[in-house]
DNA sequence: CTCATAGTTAGACCGAGTCAAGTGTGGGGG
DNA sequence: CCCCCACACTTGACTCGGTCTAACTATGAG
């Protein structure tokens, strides 16, 4: 718990109680809704780490405090609402299924943002190449 | 006009007045929201292709049957409402400026989908790779 | 002409996110 | 150690983009 603490005040943050848990929810699972994060959040109201609920503005004020800071992420895939995860400074890309709607992280083979080089159209000075693979997960292909 | 009706026909779909509006609109003005294409379908309505205004489920039905049909594409960038365009058959990408919103294209280099290479991630199977490019246009990257 | 099908409309409804304004609290200064 | 206030959080109304439903109307094959 401590170290979450540590890694807020690191970027300039308040630890407090919401805060850690919205980060330790998404360490648990990534590519979750807003509405997983406060379920999950919720949750964690029982038990040692209590934590009072946290209202709708206060998770999208707590989420956009955290990505501001460069310690989450978010990605908004056509048809969905927006998913989070923790950002690892990886800059990696996702495979989505059309099917199931499942996220799976696709390494970059570069690493560093932007991975793509920026076709030199127009004067346009790129400085991240967001790249999402659109198809079937293994579960669903077969089961196809 | 009776172009737009060939196309139409040839895709299986009757030629109505709002479908060739529509079709019209986008071929002006690439990567425009729905409202936008609703605004330019109105303004049509004088003038001698002259068309009774279209409804907003009117709207979103004929777009649905067009890019069923393979004429018309979507995107969705994060942040904006969906973009509508005509389908060119070239899976070609777009550069995104991050602070006035101007879309351009960016041709693929391969040209087919998925562009590119399937990561080999847990036997997921792409049939799309969409790519976005982010950063600033010429305009706002020398006006910055 | 006739009626099945395709197209269109009006209006309620919805999910996801934002705004504004007030209340509570973490944590550094005294 | 305690006080204070900037920062965190709550509440409730609201917006935006899109969907659902249930009519109603036009079209065209037979
Ligand atoms: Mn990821
Ligand atoms: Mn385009
Ligand atoms: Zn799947
Ligand atoms: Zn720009």
């Amino acid at each position: 718990m401590s170290d979450l603490t540590a890694l807020l005040r690191e970027r300039g943050l308040r630890s407090t109680p919401h805060r850690r848990a919205v980060l330790y929810a998404l360490a648990e699972r990534p590519h979750v809704t807003a509405n997983e994060v406060a379920s999950a959040v919720a949750r964690t109201a029982s038990g040692p780490g209590a934590v009072t609920e946290l209202s709708r503005q206060g998770l999208y004020n707590v989420l956009e405090d955290l990505r501001r800071v460069g310690l989450v992420r978010s990605i908004e895939p056509a048809g969905s609402p927006a998913l989070f995860e923790l950002q690892a400074g990886d800059n990696h890309h996702h495979a989505i299924c059309r099917s199931c709607g499942a996220v799976q992280d696709v390494p970059c083979s570069i690493g560093a943002a932007p991975c793509l080089d920026a076709p030199s159209v127009g004067g346009f000075v790129p400085d991240e190449a967001e790249i999402v693979f659109w198809g079937r997960c293994a579960a669903c292909a077969t089961s196809l």
